[in-house]
DNA sequence: TCCTTAATGGAATGAAAGTTCCGTTAAAAT
DNA sequence: ATTTTAACGGAACTTTCATTCCATTAAGGA
């Protein structure tokens, strides 16, 4: 076994090490706020959590493990889908709540730097997906209601409308690195509901349909 | 003056400095597949292209130098927008121009490179802003054209059209890292062109159109 | 062809970060 | 209260990479 981090301290959850762990997510964020994942490092964010730096490579082996470790607990707190009894509002929700997390300094530098250690480390990458996909399934729901409620197409694909809604404002920070507002959020949900009450969101696979 | 990189040998194209170039050019593309931007180091680089490190910190300065140069170079080598006489096929030429390009090893792992380097470093991420803002730009083209034939709605918004077309695909590459297929490329088309048919992205600042 | 000098690259230097050893500390069990 | 042992951390060690010196090479002009 190399992998001494199955998710930091499950065997002794005793004070000091509870302790431990939360200086060292927070000394994690912190650091990556100030120089991003790039000039994130295992001795830094040692000497900024107080521990040693020893402890640091023992509980998360590298600078990805630490930003996957951040992921996971940020999964932890990840609220369920809203529910106001319309789609579009539900829909905006959850709009917002990607613009509040992408325009949010300290989440905001998160989720750029597991985005980018993603893009070369395994482990990391594997938390992203995670993180996301069990985001939206969780909002999957607001469009299922919305199919029951008689407001979209039967057949709609809830998966499909939710990524449609928060893809462009990941493309924004992320590739284009343009700012991301509000009303780029408005616009997300317009769009996309746009084309889902035309029945673009609608999953017609196999053509043996009758 | 700190930054010796202005384009990286301009002053004497002789044969040599453009072997050079050339050389450490494809080797940091080699490299970028292999060990993505956090692997990158302008040793191997060096090394690879079987130059001295000393030419590659004077002539890139930095990894994200490196990673800047090749966006340019991407730049120049990209094409005009099509011109098929009709917007759907237009919108998926651009389509697939991206799928294949995030779908191609070797450029594939480049853009990527640059997303993450550019979450850490002002360099990369200029190079990277202004390659997507041409190339939106470029690709506006198609979308005016549509709806001077009457396509598209008057004061269609052709950059966010593309944008829009772009944003599904580059969300699942960098984001949710699900792969991305042609079925894909052809949703994002599709429900793209829904929502512009629709009117959802049509620029209606100033109430005064009559 | 010869000269000037921009550009290159081998090698040395130094700093920074990764890795490991081993004694110490403090949870958890008895 | 005592014992056991998981977890911690100071410090030494090693590797890797960034940075610079200076002699060498070859492009471009006379």
């Amino acid at each position: 076994m190399d992998q001494p981090s199955r998710s930091a301290g499950t065997v002794r959850p005793g004070g000091r090490t509870a302790r431990v762990r939360a200086a060292v997510m927070e000394a994690t964020q912190d650091e990556l706020v100030e120089h991003g994942f790039h000039g994130l490092t295992m001795d830094q964010v040692a000497a900024r959590a107080g521990v040693g730096k020893t402890t640091v490579y023992r509980r998360w082996g590298s600078r990805a493990g630490l930003v996957a470790d951040l992921m996971t607990e940020l999964a932890n707190q990840s609220t369920p889908h809203a529910d106001t009894g319309g789609v579009e509002d539900d829909l905006r929700a959850n709009a917002l709540s990607v613009l509040g997390a992408i325009t949010d300094g300290r989440l905001g530098a998160t989720f750029q730097a597991v985005i980018a250690a993603a893009t070369s480390d395994q482990q990391a990458a594997a938390a992203l997906r995670s993180f996301y996909l069990r985001r939206i399934e969780e909002w999957a729901n607001v469009v299922e209601l919305a199919v029951k409620r008689g407001e979209l197409p039967e057949g709609t694909d809830g998966g499909e409308v939710i990524r449609a809604i928060s893809a462009p404002l990941y493309y924004r920070l992320v590739v284009t690195r343009e700012p991301v507002t509000r009303e780029h959020a408005e616009h997300s949900v317009s769009r996309t509901l746009a084309a889902a009450r035309a029945g673009a969101f609608v999953v017609r696979e196999t053509p043996e349909g009758s």
